[in-house]
RNA sequence: CGGGCGGUGGCGCAGUCUGGCUAGCGCAUCUGGUUUGGGACCAGAGGGUCGCAGGUUCGAAUCCUGUCCGCCCGACCA
């Protein structure tokens, strides 16, 4: 017996997912996770399986952003996963960065021990690094591959996994494993640099609006906040359901740092050997957890149209088995009709669930992965050649006309995508404030009840300073998430020094 | 990495303090039947050696030591 009241009741709870956002926010992460069938804990410290649903999803990401990528020049290749020891020391900032979470291949193989169990044996004469990010082994190969101004700008890219040792993990937010891509560009000058960091950046940023409906601030990082060894970091930051932020994406302009710790020189049109300007950029299967954070709701994932494995599953409801032959050939040609119609320049998915399970059970399962539309089809729809359709964003129903949901489809994907992306929007813009006193400041990062949802974006002026950084991470847990690019520039005053402030920036307690 | 809590069939838990009958319960699973338009019902069945290793004991899920994994807090997090 739980300690919990059993007041539940006999049959469904009032959410299919336990606890709801408000009683406890982390927890229903997790369950989401697991009630969606996204991903689970393996036997290996902070390494996740990612499951054939969550799979997916990343499958969806990959394909629509090295659409992107291509389609913007860059081409993929394929970089190794261990790094030499002496590469990761060869640009200081960088190795300050990783070394404390850096896993380390020490030996070659194993040998029975004394009493039969396996020992490492054959030490390297130079320990491997598992790569935490390849700025420096592509930095190693760059600089055979760029010789000439001709060889630029490079436009390269690697979908990978990489290792960071964290001491504390959660799954698709910060697992000590997880997949990325990492772009790695050279130009021959720091404005073509910058420019491609911008390009990207707002790649990202299109990415987040359009196809997971995660609306995002772009903005630059404080020096604090910097990747190590870059001249400049700029950031997507997304706003999660418990108002704090999450880092989705980041583009690098890394200056000259790696093309002279890696030697990167390439020979002008006036013939003279130079050092070359570089460029990183990336995103994770972090942006899974964004995705979740931002749109399931208290029954579970919400899937947006645009990265759905499926966008339909079909649920055919009967009786017996002659009614069962007819509504699954309905059901059938229903679904290769809507395969027949196309949204966002695919093919629309569906699927007919036609497990011998009962009904309900089948329509919660797809309500917790977040299908974007669950159709049933009974021997009453199809009297009335009709459909019955569920949205799983607005919790709509409603008899709808077969011919007219057919040719619809796409129009209904897109306005689930829509009200995706504006209802998050609204969330966001309800959340942030504009803040221009350090008591006002303090108030609103401050729970008046424990574990109570609070805060939000706080824009607010900065003088520009780490010491008031420092300050409000060790008061508050709240650091500044990006000083934005679009948006009010007004200059004012720093409400924390009285000190002139330049912008506004975003505050906000982040994952 | 420090502090706290936890690990018992697929999932959620009881049992552990006060060692002792064949380790229980709910859900899920399987079989038969009745059902079926939002998480069905009845009957029956299968499945665990209690995270792992060692120790104490006539006897260990229960006590001791170590260790692994998870959750929360802290530090850290490009």
């Amino acid at each position: 017996m739980s300690n919990k009241p059993a007041a539940a009741p006999a049959k469904a709870p009032k959410t299919a997912i336990s606890p709801t956002r408000a009683e406890d926010y982390p927890e229903w992460y997790q369950q989401v996770i697991k009630a969606a069938d996204l991903a689970e804990n393996s036997p290996v410290r902070g390494c996740m399986v990612i499951k054939p649903w969550g799979y997916s999803l990343w499958e969806n990401i990959q394909r629509t952003l090295d659409a992107e990528f291509k389609a913007t020049g860059h081409q993929n290749a394929y970089f190794p996963l261990f790094i030499p020891k002496s590469f990761i020391e060869k640009e200081a900032q960088h190795v300050d960065g990783f070394a404390k979470e850096c896993a380390v291949v020490t030996h070659s193989r194993l040998e029975a021990g004394p009493d039969g169990k396996l020992v490492p044996a054959g030490e390297l004469e130079e320990a491997l690094i598992v790569r935490p990010t390849s700025e420096t082994i592509i930095g190693a190969t760059f600089s055979k591959w760029v010789q000439s101004y001709r060889d630029l700008p490079l436009l390269i890219n690697q979908w990978a996994n990489v290792v960071r040792w964290e001491m504390r993990t959660r799954l698709f937010l910060r697992t000590a494993e997880f997949l990325w891509q990492e772009g790695h560009t050279v130009h021959a000058t720091t404005e073509e640099a910058m420019e491609e960091t911008v390009k990207m950046l707002n790649i990202y940023a299109d990415f987040a609006e359009n196809a997971m409906a995660m609306p995002v601030i772009k903005g630059i990082k404080t020096a604090s906040e910097r990747f190590p060894g870059a001249d400049e970091t700029f950031c997507i930051e997304a706003m999660m359901q418990d108002r704090k932020a999450l880092q989705a994406g980041t583009s690098h302009h890394l200056g000259q740092n790696f093309s002279k710790s890696c030697d990167i020189k390439f020979q002008n049109e006036q013939g003279e050997l130079q050092h070359a300007y570089t460029t990183s950029w990336g995103v994770s299967t972090r942006l899974i957890g964004g995705m979740i954070m931002t749109h399931a709701d208290d029954d579970g994932m919400i899937v947006p149209p645009k990265l759905a494995p499926q966008h339909v599953v079909i649920l055919p409801i009967y009786r017996d088995d002659a009614a069962r032959a007819e509504v699954l050939a309905y059901c059938k040609s229903l679904q290769k009709e809507l395969a027949a119609q196309k949204f966002d320049g695919r093919p629309v998915i569906a699927t007919i669930d036609d497990r011998d399970l009962p009904g309900g059970t089948k329509s919660w399962g797809w309500i917790k992965k977040g299908v974007p539309l669950r159709v049933e089809v009974g021997p009453k729809d199809i009297a009335n050649n009709a459909v019955f359709v569920a949205r799983r964003d607005t919790g709509e129903k409603a008899g709808i006309a077969r011919a007219e949901f057919v040719s619809g489809i796409a129009d209904r994907l897109q306005s689930i995508q829509d009200n995706l992306l504006a209802r998050a929007k609204a969330f966001r813009e309800a959340n942030t404030k504009v803040i221009d006193t350090k008591e006002e400041f303090y108030a609103f990062f401050t729970a008046k009840k424990e574990n109570e949802i609070h805060g939000g974006f706080a824009m607010a002026h900065w003088n520009g300073s780490p010491e008031v950084e420092k300050m409000l991470k060790e008061d508050l847990k709240v650091t500044i998430r990006c000083i934005p690019l679009d948006g009010d520039k007004t200059p004012g005053i720093c409400p924390f020094t009285g000190e002139p402030s330049k912008q506004r920036v975003v505050f906000a307690k982040a994952y």
